[in-house]
Parts: structure tokens; sequence; C-alpha cells
RNA sequence: GGGCCCGUAGCUCAGCCAGGAUAGAGCGCCGGCCUCCUAAGCCGGUGGUCGGGGGUUCAAAUCCCCCCGGGCCCGCCA
């Protein structure tokens, strides 16, 4: 259940867990979850309520704590710990010397902590951003990108086998329109881009904007809708002044000139669902230049994937079909509205509420009622969610996977659920049941939600831009004379680390209102915070040189402050390893920020390169090296990035 | 109308799923600390009817029910 590590910490938590678990009839997981440290420091480094499941058992607890104690002992363990029954409460402490004896053996043998390896390595899916590829991606996206990609890391860091990909949606409305814009514009969107001296996603984000309002304005005047065709009014006004007046001028005429504007949109889908030309080649080609401009922001934000679906790939290639036949084949298939579907709260009743695993797996809402769920449109095309079937089949069949986790907005929860429905429906059970929707809440500006459509919404890029200023200035006051590239490295670094940070601390369901300032407040709580609690960990290391892990004297360690240090810098292991189990990186940055707050209160009260005491003065140097990796492994994990000196 | 998520200090949040030992951080505010390992730091002070009500329990911020406030979702959009 833990898995393994080396170090004493990973091991002695391994048998309590082993050991309370079969003495107390207790399930592994429950045991390693509670196994947690107490309130309060005076009570222990590790505490456990024994007294629930004693009295649950029939255990006596002091039986169950001798057994415990008896297995340390069999394993050579013992000597690290002394245990106690407290109120009820398994209390564990560490004995600073023994342990310290033990980790400076293992800094010389050149371990470094790192997450405890889990004992069965499974493989998984992380899919995670996948944004349209319509707009330069925004603080949404990137809270996404962080939480997807910080689950990776912890993923493969704890074991396991990770395939992280990217599906882009390049079949939607959303390219469609901005294809039409495109059109009418008849301009290129990377000669758009040059000219507009901008990165291509945003060239593109701006003609789809464009386009969207333009389209939705010839809507709302139709149909005499006063409100609808103002905002549209105001988009387009704010959008005039950001792009080319020749550009915006046509795509404004061209679309006030089409007789039937919807249909032109709908026209470029089913071409482009065919695969004709000219429409391939032109949605492409946006789509193209977008992913351009996102790889280069994904790349500055230290995101990175391995395989890159098209939709229209799938459609292409004939999966989706293969799909949609299986689906009428299905019992669940339906008619409705005239149109395929499948008949979704029929699969909830008849295979889920009946299968006592779906039913832990997929939760159904109480009194679930969903219209059924349409497959293709009247014209032939296809529906995102019909695509979408198709391409989980697809991410199980092309990796093998055993679970596959879908970074996804909140929002597309239903959506989810019917997903998974759908799969139950057409016979795909296991994937069904391994698919996880990974879901967080929205990032609203102050008052109002983004909206790529609209054209508001605040870009990684702007944000990264604004950081990066920010800390630059503050690199070089404070280093001064330094290298510029060095400054604008340690800069952009600190700026990624401080948006990545802000994204993946709070709890995943809490919605973000984003506050730039607040995000760009470098003080505690920050990711800047943790990098240069890092640096100056660092610092003392090089002015100390090396460590000799002989001279050093495990004493040094045993009370007080330092051995609270250092059992605490020791937790990373198991820490980081109950953070990829429960797919929770906020938690381990919970712990990072800790182990520095108590990494900097010491640093004020003690000192290391001024120790005279020549073995005090080693073990202190171990110590503070023990605690610059484990934050170091750990931000890495967090995609927040380690600097030697800032 | 139904469902889901959120509601904890002036502000942003952790703790809730897996009930227990004096409810924790940061920001803010007030006051201190740089001839000494990076002051993006440290020390002290300030601040809480855990949205409200009921229930279960020896024990509830945590579990159950009702209510209130905010958000999201219920499309031949994605």
């Amino acid at each position: 259940m833990v898995g393994s590590g080396k170090d004493p910490y990973t091991r002695v938590v391994a048998t309590l867990v082993e050991g309370l678990s079969d003495v107390l009839g207790a399930p592994e997981v429950q045991v390693f979850r509670l196994l947690q440290p107490p309130p309060r420091r005076e009570y222990g480094d590790l505490s456990f309520p024994v007294m629930r499941f004693a009295s649950r058992s029939g255990v006596d607890p002091e039986t169950a704590v001798e057994s415990v104690r008896g297995m340390l002992w069999e394993r050579n363990l013992l000597r690290f710990v002394d245990m106690r029954l407290e109120s009820g409460f398994l209390n564990v402490k560490f004995k600073g010397e023994d342990v310290a004896d033990e980790v400076f053996r293992l800094l010389a043998s050149g371990w470094k902590p790192s997450p405890a390896r889990a004992s069965k390595p499974r493989t998984f899916v992380v899919e995670h951003t996948s944004a349209n590829p319509v707009h330069p991606l925004h603080l949404g996206h990137a809270r996404n990108a962080s939480l997807g990609d910080s689950l990776a890391r912890l993923l493969r860091a704890r074991g396991h086998m990770v395939n992280v990909r990217f599906y882009i949606n390049d079949m939607g409305r959303q390219v469609a329109v901005a294809a039409l814009g495109f059109k009418l514009a008849g301009v290129e969107p990377r000669k758009l881009a040059e000219d507009m001296g901008v990165k291509p996603d945003a060239a593109v984000g701006w003609v789809y904007a464009v386009t969207h309002n333009a389209l939705e304005a010839v809507k709302a005047r139709a149909s005499g809708d006063a409100r609808e065709l103002d905002e549209a009014m105001a988009a387009l006004a704010r959008l005039k002044e950001r792009g080319p007046r020749a550009v915006f001028e046509s795509i404004l005429s061209g679309v006030s000139k089409l007789g039937d504007p919807e249909e032109e949109v709908n026209k470029i889908m089913r071409r482009y669902e065919e695969g004709l030309e000219p429409e391939k080649s032109l949605v492409r080609g946006i789509a193209e230049a977008v992913l351009e401009g996102f790889r280069e922001t994904l790349t500055a934000f230290g995101v990175e994937f391995d395989d890159w679906d098209w939709e229209s790939d799938l459609a292409w290639s004939g999966e989706v079909s293969r799909i949609l036949e299986e689906a009428r084949r299905s019992p669940y298939f339906t008619v409705y509205k005239e149109a395929p579907a499948l008949d979704i709260p029929r699969v909830a009743r008849e295979l889920v509420e009946p299968d006592p695993e779906a039913r832990e797996r997929i939760r159904l809402p109480r009194g679930f009622e969903v219209p059924p769920l349409i497959l293709v449109r009247s014209d032939g095309t296809t529906l995102y969610t019909t695509r979408d079937i198709a391409y989980s089949v697809y991410k199980f069949r092309v990796t093998g996977a055993d679970r596959v986790i879908n970074v996804i907005g909140a929002d597309q929860r239903l959506a989810q659920l019917q997903l998974r429905l759908a799969l139950l429906a057409l016979g795909y059970r296991r994937e069904a049941l391994n698919m996880e929707h990974y879901d967080y809440e929205i990032v609203r500006l102050p008052g109002r939600r983004m909206s790529g459509r609209r054209g508001e919404f605040v870009s990684l890029d702007e944000v990264l831009a604004e950081a990066e200023e920010r800390s630059l200035r503050e690199v070089k006051a404070r280093n001064p004379g330094a290298p510029e590239e060095w400054a604008r490295s340690v800069a952009s670094k600190i700026a990624v680390g401080a948006v990545r940070f802000a994204l993946v601390q709070p709890g995943r369901l809490k919605p973000i209102t984003l506050d730039v300032e607040k995000m760009l407040d470098f003080r505690e709580n920050s990711g800047p915070y943790l990098q240069y609690t890092y640096a100056r960990a660092n610092s003392i290391l090089e002015k100390h040189g090396e460590i000799d892990y002989l001279k050093a004297s495990p004493q040094a360690l045993d009370e007080g402050m330092r051995r609270d240090l250092l059992v605490d810098a020791l937790r990373f292991p198991v820490i980081a390893a109950k953070a990829a189990d429960d797919l929770a990186p906020e938690d381990l940055a919970a712990y990072l920020l800790k182990l520095a707050d108590e990494f900097n209160k010491w640093y004020e009260r003690d000192t290391v390169i001024h120790e005279p005491d020549e073995a005090a003065r080693h073990a202190k140097a171990a110590l503070v090296k023990l605690v610059r990796d484990s934050l170091g492994e750990g931000m890495r994990l967090l995609g927040v990035e380690p600097l030697p000196r800032m």
C-alpha cells in the first residue's frame, strides 16, 4: 500500500500500516489514511486512533500495539521509534539520533528522497488541457494544465507508466467559425500573426472572436433581440482596435452579405468531417497555427505531452463510424427526435444500479433523468460526445491503460457522466469504470466569467509576461551586476513557479477568482517562496562545501527543532506517494509550504557554517541537504523549478 | 423545476470524503529584527456564532435531514 523506499520513515510507515491493518482487521488504505501527524507535536510524529478499531474488532488496544511493536522489531525498525498508547491513540515518535545515523548512511551512499514506489505499477493515461484550437490558452486552461501535468509527474514518480495526451477539438463549431472568418478575410493565420506582431494563437483568437460576434449580431438582428445585439456590438467595438482594420471590415461585411451565415458554418463542418478540400487545409491550417502557439506557451509553462490526438483523425480513420455501428447494435439504441440516440437513463437503471462496482465507480445523481443522447445530426455529421466515445475507447486501446484520467472542467460533469454511460451501453464496461473525470472549478475574472467567444479572457502568456517582469526587477535588485541572461532565465522560472503553484495549491473544486496581484505576490504561500527557501538552503551547502557523513554527529539532530525538521523532511516520500494515490497535488503543496516554514524558522535561530563543532556542523549540513532535496523533488513534481540561486 | 459543487478569521484558503486530543496557514492591520549562512525571511500582537436550524453519537467543522446564499449543468453547442 505504502510502497517501497529505503528511508526509515517510509519503512516504519509501511510496517505500521501493514501491522495495524493486520491486527485490527482494517483495510490498509484506511489505516494509511488515518495514520497522520497528531494535532500537536508533543504527542509524537504519527498518530493512529486505535480505540476506534479496537472496540469494533474486539482486540485489546495494548495487544494491538504490542503486535505492531513485534513486527517493527522483526524488521529491525524498532530502534527508530518510541511508541505509546495515549487516550486511545497510538502515538509514534521518531528517535532523532538513530534516524539521523541511518540517514547519514543513506546520504553517503548517494540516496536522495523520492516518492515511495508503488508496489503495483499501473498504466495511466492523463488527458488534459485539450483547449479548443481557436484562441490562446487562458488561465482556465492554465489551471487544467497545472493540475494535469502535476498529476502526470506525481504518478510517474510513484512508479507508474504515464501517457499524457492532448485532444485537439478541430471538428467543433468554434473552429468552423474561425475558418469562416479567415475565408472571408482572405488571410492566412501565420501571415496575419506576423502583421499583428502576435503569436499565431492570438491572431486566430482575434479572428474567431470577430467572426463569432459578427454572426451573433446578425442572428440577434434577425430575431430582434436587442440585448444580444448590444452585447455583440460592444464586443465588436472592443475587438476592432486590436487587429488590422481591413481584416476586421472584410469579416464584418462578409458575414452580413451571407444569405444564411449559420448554413455557411455548417457547411464548413460538414465538408471538413468528410475530409474535403479546401476546408480540410483551411481548418487544419488554422488549428496547426494555434497549436504552434499552444506549444510555445506550454513549453514555457513546463508542460509536455506525449501525444496529440486530432479529433478529425478519429473521424477520417473510421473510428467514429465503427462506434456508431456498435451503437446501432446496442440494446440501448433508440431514436429520439428522429435522430439516432442512446437511451442513457435506461443504461443507468439497468447497467449501473444493479451492479455494485459500477455504482461505486459511477456516482449517479439522485433521481438521474436526462434525455437520450443524440449521436448524429440530421445533416449526417456527428456530435462531440459521439466522437468522444470513440476517443475514449481509442485511448484505452492504443495505450493498454488501466486507468484514464480526463482533466476537464466541472461544468462538463453531466457530459462526462453521459459519456461513461454510453461506454457501458456499447459494452465497454472496463473502460467506463476505469475512466475518471478529474474535475476542477473554473477560474473567474472578478465579477465575470472568462470567455474566449467574447474575446474576454486573461491569457496565460500575458500573466507569465507580467510575472516575469516583476520578478526580473526583484532578481536584478538582489543580484546587482549579475549577467542579464541569467537574470532573465531565473525570472522566467520564478514567474512559472508563481503561476503554477497558485493554480495547484487550492483544492481543485474551489472556484478561483482571479486576482493577478495575489497570484504575483511572491511572499509566503507561493511558488517563489519555495524557490527562495530552496536557494537559501542551497547557498548554505555551497558555502559549507563537501559533507563528511562519517564525521557527522547523529546526536546533533537528536532533539528540538533539528529533530523535528529531520523527521518532517523525511516525510516527503510518503506524502508524495499519498498525493499520487489520491490524485491530490494540493496535499503535496501544503506539505512543501510547511517544510519551508519550518526550515526558515530554524534558519533564523541556528547556524550551519559558523557552527564551531565540526561533527555538529556536518550533521547540520546533512540536514540542510535532506531538506533542500525533499523540497526540490517536491517542487519539481508541481512544476515549480528549484533554483540554486535567485 | 431537478441535479451537482462551494459556504470556516476583514480577505484568500487548509481541515470535511475515512467523526475524536486546545479549529490551522497566508494576506491585511499594529509593533519589533539585516556590521553574522539570501529580509521573497523571522519574532510578537490582532482576529473564528466553522452559512442557519434540527438529528445521529460518549464525541460533529466533519455523518444525516431541512433551510439560506453563490456558482455550474440539464442542446441535432463544445
